[in-house]
DNA sequence: GTAGGGTTAG
């Protein structure tokens, strides 16, 4: 088009001209135009001019065209040091630093007077492909020949080698550079602070951030987006707003970066309105700026607004990426299981199942949803995973009582990793605490304290447990008394353990140390307070914490708690007095209290007896199961009413329930022996002698 | 005609 209008005026194309028709070429919409002119050079011979040789490589690689670049570059018949600098920026420029590093190389191992081909501009592209690169070594030898070639008074190769050495957590070294610079510029300034701010180094960029400006230097655009992440890294509001002020006064608050900035670091400070205000105030909104704000509704839990800013990123026709649907099923939690779900087709859709982080947020969201199927099905394609990851399908598994699935996923994650982390580990405690694997328990106490996690509460407070529930009552307290930190779980935990060991006592005296402190009780506690009265039959203080409970702490009493006050009556004979609380404590009849307070009527032999309407009422129960059934007939064989027992016999045949046999368990050498009621066979030999030897004790002992 | 510094998750 350019061309035609100069033939119309009569001019012929020079070099210059030329050169300057390429470069105005140089975006994706204008490739046509570009490579017509390359056809024009090609017939007029212009190809291995300097200027125009390079301006076709840039061209092309500003419309995404590295490989027309890398052909028309390996056409020419020489390299000169511009063209080959362009080459090299143009993969820079596409994101291949492999291939800038490989051509580099390449070249100054084959040309002859190679050194003659290097200039400064060449050292900075490829010390920005080595800044990208996996490994530090290039980077190095890069630096040595800066050194070689004396560049290092160059104050831009000076800022590329501390970006370089920055970008791979190098800080010291970068930091040396920047000291010993004679002159610097806002670009070295900026280098080093984001340095700092990406390895999250925040209180050392805002010295420095002080000093630039002590020293004479003016912040610009990229000065604050740096600083800005730096506040949200410390959750400085404060800071943060005077960033916000000055952002503004300078002209830049609708800068994409800056703004973005001021997105997320209002969210990390959790001011989402003051975030999206920001985010309204952005121009020409990036995918970033979408992702900091959808990330700011995750961090929130708000799945609904994170989903209208995902319909409204659709709406400007934008492509999401891996980060947008993390971000969006990082919002949904097992209320927005819908939600998750469609996020999850999306990002199935849009090819992005193989991402490591929405694996890893995929593993997360259907743990938190308890759907183990889908999180193991999702973890076994996540290539690797993150603790998150573990720790939810872990603590998944336990909720769904697969508990031997948990320990070896848990065993896996330990093989791979150095360390667990303190939800997996208090996830596979809660395990072993179920199980009562005393063993097993103490090996893993073990590896807690290698791991340095028994000072982390979960992880203390899962400890506490296990080893109540092992009858390991001493080992529990002292890991109790060892804790930094209790918080109201923690208490719980250990005065409902002393309860149940039978140290009902020292379960109340801890109650009491408890709100000596100022830690307030909640219904948790309450259970364990009146597990424990009703453990040691102190009936009269049962019912003194049961009053409190309302009283004091306004804790309206739940069925739990109803139960053990009724049970503890019961126990204690007062029949009528546990029949009137019952009635008075719901409509609908609950089989466990019903069964408890049955069960508390047999413990305890008395002249009182529980009444028959009573009786009956447990059948009534919704949920009942055989061990009601049981009950009620042991309970009428025992005052010789045979026809109800015969009655109630038959009615379990018809129901076709079966009395479930008592079972119980005992871990020796790693292996875990089951045992029935009743059952005379399947033990192995030196057990089947202890326990003959243990029988005929009992039998002696009457 | 070829160089260096910035924002989103975990």
């Amino acid at each position: 088009m350019h061309l035609s209008r100069l033939r119309r005026w009569g001019l012929k194309p020079n070099e210059v001209i030329l050169s300057a028709l390429v470069g105005i070429c140089g975006r994706p919409n204008r490739i046509d135009h570009g490579m017509g002119l390359h056809c024009f050079i090609l017939k007029q011979g212009f190809q291995d001019h300097h200027f125009i040789a390079s301006s076709l490589v840039v061209m092309y690689s500003k419309c995404a065209r590295v490989d027309s670049a890398r052909r028309f570059f390996e056409e020419r018949a020489v390299y000169d040091c511009i063209s080959w600098n362009s080459m090299i920026s143009a993969y820079l420029r596409n994101g291949m630093s492999k291939e800038a590093i490989d051509l580099f190389s390449d070249a100054v191992g084959r040309v002859s007077d190679r050194l003659a081909l290097v200039n400064n501009f060449t050292l900075s592209s490829v010390l920005k492909a080595c800044a990208l690169s996996g490994s530090i070594r290039p980077g190095r030898s890069v630096h040595g020949l800066v050194v070689k070639l004396d560049f290092e008074w160059d104050v831009v190769l000076a800022g590329s080698l501390m970006t370089m050495y920055s970008k791979h957590g190098c800080l010291g070294r970068a930091r040396l550079i920047f000291e010993k610079l004679g002159e610097r510029d806002l670009v070295a300034w900026n280098a080093m602070i984001s340095g700092y701010v990406q390895f999250s180094h925040d209180e050392e960029a805002m010295k420095l951030f002080q000093r630039m400006q002590l020293e004479g230097f003016l912040p610009n655009e990229i000065t604050l987006t740096s600083v800005l992440k730096a506040s949200a890294g410390l959750e400085d509001i404060d800071l943060g707003k005077c960033l916000h002020a000055y952002v503004t006064k300078r002209g830049h608050i609708s800068d994409s970066f800056a703004g973005t900035a001021l997105v997320d670091m209002y969210s990390k400070c959790s001011e989402i309105k003051d975030a999206e205000h920001a985010f309204m105030v952005v121009r020409g909104r990036s995918l970033v700026s979408f992702n900091a704000l959808i990330s700011g509704y995750c961090l929130m839990g708000d799945h609904e607004r994170a989903m209208l800013a995902y319909i409204n990123l659709l709406k400007q026709a934008m492509r999401p990426d891996p980060l947008t649907l993390t971000g969006l099923l990082c919002s949904c939690s097992s209320k927005a299981l819908g939600e998750g779900s469609q996020a999850h087709c999306h990002a199935i859709k849009l090819g992005f199942d193989s991402d490591i982080s929405l694996g890893n947020s995929l593993v997360g969201f259907y743990a938190k949803c308890g759907l183990t199927d889908c999180a193991v099905e999702a973890f076994g394609s996540v290539i690797e995973p993150n603790s998150v990851a573990w720790a939810g399908i872990i603590s998944c598994l336990v909720k769904n009582d697969e508990g031997e699935k948990a320990l070896q996923y848990f065993k896996t994650m330990h093989m791979f990793w150095e360390r667990a982390d303190e939800f997996s580990t208090s996830a596979v405690i809660k395990v072993l605490a179920d199980w009562a694997a005393a063993e097993q328990g103490k090996h893993l106490h073990t590896l807690v304290i290698k791991m340095g996690l028994e000072s982390a509460v979960f992880v203390a407070t899962g400890l506490v447990d296990m080893y109540c529930k092992c009858g390991m009552v001493e080992d529990s307290f002292k890991v109790f008394v060892s804790m930094s930190l209790r918080n109201d779980v923690a208490w719980n935990v250990m005065i409902t353990g002393l309860g149940h060991n039978g140290r009902c006592t020292k379960s109340l005296e801890l109650f009491h140390e408890m709100v000596d402190i100022g830690v307030t009780p909640n219904a948790v506690t309450f259970i364990g307070v009146l597990a424990a009265c009703n453990h040691a039959g102190l009936v009269d203080e049962g019912r003194s914490y049961f009053d409190l409970m309302g009283s004091r702490f306004g804790i309206s009493p739940s069925i739990e708690h109803y139960t053990c006050m009724v049970s503890l009556l019961a126990r204690t004979g007062r029949f009528h007095e546990a029949e009137l609380l019952m009635n008075a404590c719901s409509s609908l009849p609950d089989p466990v209290m019903w069964r408890s307070f049955l069960a508390s009527c047999r413990v305890r032999r008395s002249e009182e007896r529980p009444s028959r309407a009573s009786k009956e009422r447990l059948l009534s129960a919704p949920d009942v199961c055989s061990s009601s059934y049981v009950l009620l007939s042991n309970l009428f064989a025992e005052e010789g009413l045979w026809p109800e027992v015969a009655e109630i016999r038959s009615s379990m045949r018809e129901l076709g329930m079966s009395k479930e046999p008592g079972c119980s368990w005992i871990a020796v050498r790693n292996e875990t022996h089951v045992f029935t009621a009743e059952q005379k066979s399947g033990f192995p030999d030196h057990m089947r002698a202890t326990l003959f030897l243990v029988h005929s004790e009992m039998r002696a002992g009457g």
